[in-house]
DNA sequence: GCCAACGTTGGC
DNA sequence: GCCAACGTTGGC
């Protein structure tokens, strides 16, 4: 079981969209990053925990808590050559991307990014580092259960 | 809209 | 394999 912060453009799926989708459960498609695209291949298992992250809007910050509905599987959005996500170097046979399943456990008030900057147990947060850009970060258990107090 | 930080691309 | 150019992220 492990603990991971998952960044969602809120224009793009927030929270309350999260909400309304079939089984509160999104595929967690547009990953373009090799790093974050292994920590949903090679490490993330059913049942981990999530914060789900409103980023680039007016009030980013931890929305809601959801958690890992299925194992890692091909992003849909790749082969789609209409898609903003088309990967043209990617094929069905041989897959760049993948993603998994998130299912919203609860929203939650807006933790602020500036409110979890005030916590000296956060300093070691990955989204608090310096010039930290990527979408999907593992979290610490302790961190993991410092913000759960806070929710 | 700005821009710092950082990832990717591609020529060599 | 180096690294300059370019593209993206995301807070502000």
């Amino acid at each position: 079981m492990r603990y991971w912060l998952m960044k969602s453009e809120p224009s793009d799926v927030s929270i309350d969209d999260l909400a309304a989708l079939p089984n509160q459960t999104v595929d967690w498609y547009g990953v373009r990053n090799y790093q974050a695209r292994n920590f949903m291949r090679d490490q993330m298992q059913l049942g981990d925990g999530v914060f789900f992250y409103h980023s680039n809007c007016a009030e980013p910050g931890i929305a809601g808590l959801a958690e890992v509905s299925s194992l890692a599987y091909p992003d849909r959005t790749q082969f789609d050559a209409e898609h903003r996500h088309f990967d043209p170097k990617s094929t069905p046979e041989n897959p760049r991307w993948m993603n998994v399943d998130v299912k919203l456990v609860r929203k939650t008030r807006l933790l602020s990014l500036s409110e979890l900057r005030t916590y000296p147990e956060l300093v070691h947060l990955r989204i608090l580092q310096r010039g930290n850009r990527l979408s999907i970060t593992p979290v610490d258990p302790r961190e993991w259960e410092f913000i759960l107090k806070l929710l």
